[in-house]
RNA sequence: GGGGUUUUAGCUCAGCUGGUUAGAGCGUUACGUUGACAUCGUAAAGGUCGGAGGUUCGAGUCCUCUAAACCCCACCA
């Protein structure tokens, strides 16, 4: 071995010979309980980042500790097709070289997104494999895929067939540069500057000037009424009247509307049913015309919309509220943005408008390209959500599904109550194509599992399949099951599904985790899975998003080439907690990397010491051999009970802090005269102790850094296969509380003579006789661990004395649980200073010791506290007391000899 | 407007159902290459746990109020 870990040089072998050996794979088995995770599918729009390889790590563990602990485990990876964000990037692609979706055509579009897909999706696994995930390649899956576009078209049908699937044309959130619509949660909202815009509208009958702001002046084009409350005072004489719209010279009604809020500027709102979803709603309830005046990409009406318009009017296709669309005459071509700038112009021309207000709010733009959302009525697929959102929200009630954290509940029940249809159609042309057909010759509208040949009304052969696909979280929603053979009832489906984890950001709860779960419990009439571990994000250095504009996001893959992917996962867990973000920082993979290192060489150590299997014999343990053996235990369970909650940051502290400082600084350091010794039976303890907490070291660890460990495993003697494949270390052998009490009683002792022979500036090479005054109780085991003074305290031999008095040099002493330890120091003893440092311990113990007082004297602590507490403080007491004599008469000493 | 998170050592963060003198890593200081490891060892300095009340024998931990930072949802004509 190395004395350095060099993760480069195995990673890939030991990843390879894993999959090649099929220890990924998962097995059926009848009777166990299975142990399921379906991978979140990355988007294949590119590489994987920091948050993926966190979540990827997190999954990982997961995995990894159930399969050790003897459960059958399916982690099931994939990859997302990702609709909208796809295409954007391939349409940015072709951009480059001068083409266009249009210019290439449906079928070659489509020929170059898989080409795209084959490439992206294998870099991401490739990616994943680096990271060391160890999940079931033999099930990958593609949202497209054929099995998944299956259950995606069988789902489609049986909502359809139930009524929850409709076609309508409602107000829709449109992406004028992605020129789609997007669903409520694509929309995110960000804080720009604004203005308010006062505008006169003068009333027909009465010849007033009736004032209201707007936001969107752009938008009065399509206004089709003006809305005032009903209970409003000011306004009551206005009742039935009607105003003429500025510009266009037409008139429109006054609505009576709560929505029109009077204590919000003059109480008189302009109502443009086809570009607001308020206006939309007033329109609705008043019958109100809907004029649409923005095109699809972001541009003013112009003649050219209007006669298409007026064509599909003609043809009888138009929906019950098919928008009229206006020839915005001098305005039309003009993006909106331009058509703002000129209708302001005008309307002050006219005199139409009052004063400008300047304010911030909040904006709709579109979460792939932040461009600004333009609400539009548009004809469009919508999936009722009630009657699918109600037994969603009982399974979480009901506890079916948990959240970890619990909060998280909150997020989801906020969003499952409040939902409203979910838009999922989207005019793109790589996803799912939506399986509707419409006759040319009757107008009807088909919708099958199989593609028809004729119109099963009118038996035309006039028939066109929807030109749009549908929103890519429809595939995903049903991943839990798809992947699994949905719609056929498989034998991986009856056995695997419901799922035990999904492990996920909180990112997508609403986006992905709700629609999973309503998904689940129609198609399978169960929830997906148990249990939802949320996970934060992975911030940069200075607590920011990573993100491609701040050009601050850091690459796994150039963090595993440097430091190997265990440092990379092991940084990702350390110090971090369930649903809270975290911090990625390069001292921290360092830290990590340090740590496979010491591993590695505690590792070499005891293989160098050790070459052959030795048994434990438990008649000749020592007291550190039962000491790190019930630490040991005490660590198991702890890491168990951490791994079972997926806590796997406290996991990863608590074997780290074991393995480093118990086993490697006090254990490792305790066996070493031993070994070096001349008593062989002493020696094979020791040989069989280091073997057997290492080995389990190595398992506790083996989900957080699985290279390191599995190659070390294979050095260590009378080992064969996979660690990964190795049981999980169980408690429950080893416990000796005695030998723990007095092991931590030397240990304290070691502290303090370190401690001393520091103060007084003990030159580290100087070695020094040792005397001790042991307390009751304590002789025999301050005698028997004499070795371990003279290696790790610097003792050159140590005594036991009878009483003070027998101490006939100059020394320094301190006071520890177990006894007074004197050290001869000859010239370095300065009797003033030694006297000053004394009586500062004096004063602490002091203290400390009237604290304890001060609790007991508490007649409500003796009386409520539990007893064992109680019985603890007293002890504690009792000791320090006796340190306290201990002390004072070494101070008398002293005084006296000076 | 509704909901949530965070606030603990110089920095990054742990701290489970309230119970030792509040911990770790990095950084700082001093000493040290004793054959696993300088990607190391030993020791030290550093915190009235954002603030104010309260509950309790006992509060970093529970409750109320409050301050600051951040996030989610809804809305702003």
């Amino acid at each position: 071995m190395e004395t350095k870990f060099n993760p480069q040089a195995i990673e890939k072998d030991i990843y390879e010979a894993w999959e090649k050996s099929g220890a990924f794979e998962a097995h059926r088995e009848e009777g166990k309980k299975p142990f399921t995770i379906v991978m979140p599918p990355p988007n294949i729009t590119g590489q994987l980042h920091m948050g993926h390889a966190m979540d990827c790590t997190l999954q990982d563990a997961a995995i990894r500790y159930h399969r050790m602990k003897g459960d059958p485990t399916l982690w099931l990876p994939g990859t997302d097709h990702a609709a909208i964000a796809t295409e954007v990037k391939i349409v940015d692609k072709m951009r480059e070289e001068g083409l266009t979706k249009e210019s290439l055509g449906r079928e070659k579009f489509l020929e170059r997104a898989w080409a795209w897909k084959e490439q992206y999706g294998n870099r991401i696994t490739m990616q994943q494999r680096r990271m060391g995930t160890s999940c079931d390649w033999s099930r990958e899956r593609f949202t497209m895929d054929e099995g998944c576009s299956r259950a995606v078209r069988e789902v489609f049908c049986r909502l359809y067939d139930k009524g929850l699937i409709y076609r309508g044309t409602r107000l829709v959130n449109w992406c004028p540069c992605c020129s789609t619509s997007i669903s409520d949660a694509e929309v995110e909202y960000e804080e720009k500057d604004g203005n308010f815009w006062h505008l006169y509208y003068p009333v027909k009958e009465t010849g007033e000037k009736l004032e209201l702001a707007t936001t969107r002046p752009e938008t009065m084009l399509g206004d089709t009424a003006v809305a005032i409350n009903p209970e409003d005072e000011r306004y009551k004489h206005l009742h039935g009247c009607h105003v003429i719209l500025p510009l266009l010279n037409k008139e429109i009604p006054i609505v009576l509307d709560e929505h029109a809020d009077m204590t919000k500027g003059t109480g008189v709102v302009k109502i443009t049913p086809a570009h607001d979803p308020n206006d939309y709603e007033v329109g609705q309830r008043h019958n109100l015309h809907i004029v649409r005046v923005f095109t699809y990409d972001g541009r003013m009406t112009g003649a050219k919309e209007k006669q298409e318009n007026d064509e599909l009017f003609a043809s009888g296709k138009a929906a019950v509220n098919e928008p009229v669309v206006l020839d915005c005459g001098p305005y039309a071509g003009m993006t909106t943005m331009e058509a703002r700038k000129a209708i302001v112009k005008d309307l002050e021309k006219g005199g139409y408008l009052g004063q400008i207000e300047s304010l911030k709010h909040e904006v709709g733009t579109c979460y792939r390209c932040h461009t600004v959302v333009e609400p539009m009525v548009s004809r469009q697929w919508f999936v009722k959500m009630e009657p699918l959102a109600r037994p969603a929200i009982e399974a979480v009630e009901t506890g079916k599904t948990r959240f970890v954290p619990e909060r998280f509940e909150k997020n989801y029940f906020n969003w499952m109550r409040n939902i409203r249809d979910w838009c999922i159609s989207r005019q793109l042309w790589w996803g799912h194509r939506i399986p509707a057909w419409y006759c040319d010759d009757c107008g009807e509208i088909t919708v099958a599992r199989q593609d028809p040949d004729v119109c099963p009304k009118c038996g035309s052969r006039h028939l066109k399949q929807d030109e749009d696909v549908l929103d890519t979280w429809f595939s995903s929603a049903l991943w839990p099951f798809s992947t699994l053979g949905w719609p056929d009832n498989t034998e991986d489906l009856k056995y695997f599904y419901p799922t035990t984890m999904l492990v996920t950001g909180y990112d997508i709860i609403t986006f992905w985790v709700s629609r999973m779960i309503f998904s689940g419990i129609e198609c399978m009439g169960e929830t997906p899975f148990a249990t939802v571990l949320i996970h934060g994000l992975v911030r940069d250095e200075l607590g920011r998003k990573m993100s491609k504009s701040l050009g601050n996001g850091v690459d796994p893959l150039e963090i595993i080439d440097q430091y190997g992917a265990d440092a990379l996962r092991f940084s990702l867990l350390m110090g971090v907690s369930p649903g809270n973000d975290t911090r990625f920082s390069i001292d921290k993979v360092e830290a990590a990397r340090n740590f496979a290192n010491k591993i590695w060489n505690a590792s070499r150590f005891v293989l160098m010491n050790t070459q052959e299997k030795v048994e434990i014999n438990p008649d000749t343990l020592t007291m550190a051999d039962k000491w790190i053996l019930t630490r040991f235990e005490e660590a198991v369970k702890d890491i168990s009970a951490h791994n079972e909650e997926g806590d796997f940051g406290l996991s990863a502290t608590r074997i780290y802090d074991f393995a480093w400082s118990e086993f490697c600084d006090w254990y490792i350091e305790m066996a070493k005269p031993w070994l070096l010794g001349e008593d062989e039976t002493a020696k094979r303890n020791v040989q069989a102790v280091l073997l057997y907490v290492l080995e389990g070291v190595l398992k506790l660890l083996h989900p957080f850094m699985p290279f390191l460990t599995e190659e070390v495993y294979h050095y260590l003697p009378g080992t064969e296969g996979f660690l990964m494949l190795k049981p999980w270390p169980e408690a429950g052998k080893w416990d000796f509380p005695e030998d723990l009490r007095k092991m931590e009683g030397i240990m304290e002792v070691i502290r303090s003579i370190r401690n001393l022979r520091a103060e007084m500036n003990v030159p580290a090479g100087r070695r020094t006789r040792l005397m001790f005054l042991p307390k009751e109780g304590w002789a025999d085991t301050l005698n028997h661990a004499g070795l371990y003074f003279a290696r790790l305290a610097g003792a050159s031999q140590s005594s036991l004395i009878e009483k003070a008095a027998d101490v006939t040099e100059k020394t320094v002493t301190t006071v520890t649980g177990a006894g007074t330890v004197y050290i001869p120091l000859g010239d370095l003893v300065d009797i003033e200073k030694e006297l000053a440092r004394l009586n500062k311990e004096l004063e602490n113990l002091t203290k400390e010791i009237s604290r304890i007082e001060g609790k007991l004297n508490n007649p409500g602590f003796v009386a409520k506290a539990p007893e064992a507490l109680v019985a603890g403080e007293r002890e504690k007491l009792q000791t320090n007391q006796h340190k306290l004599e201990a002390l004072k008469t070494r101070i008398e000493e002293l005084k006296e000899t000076r």
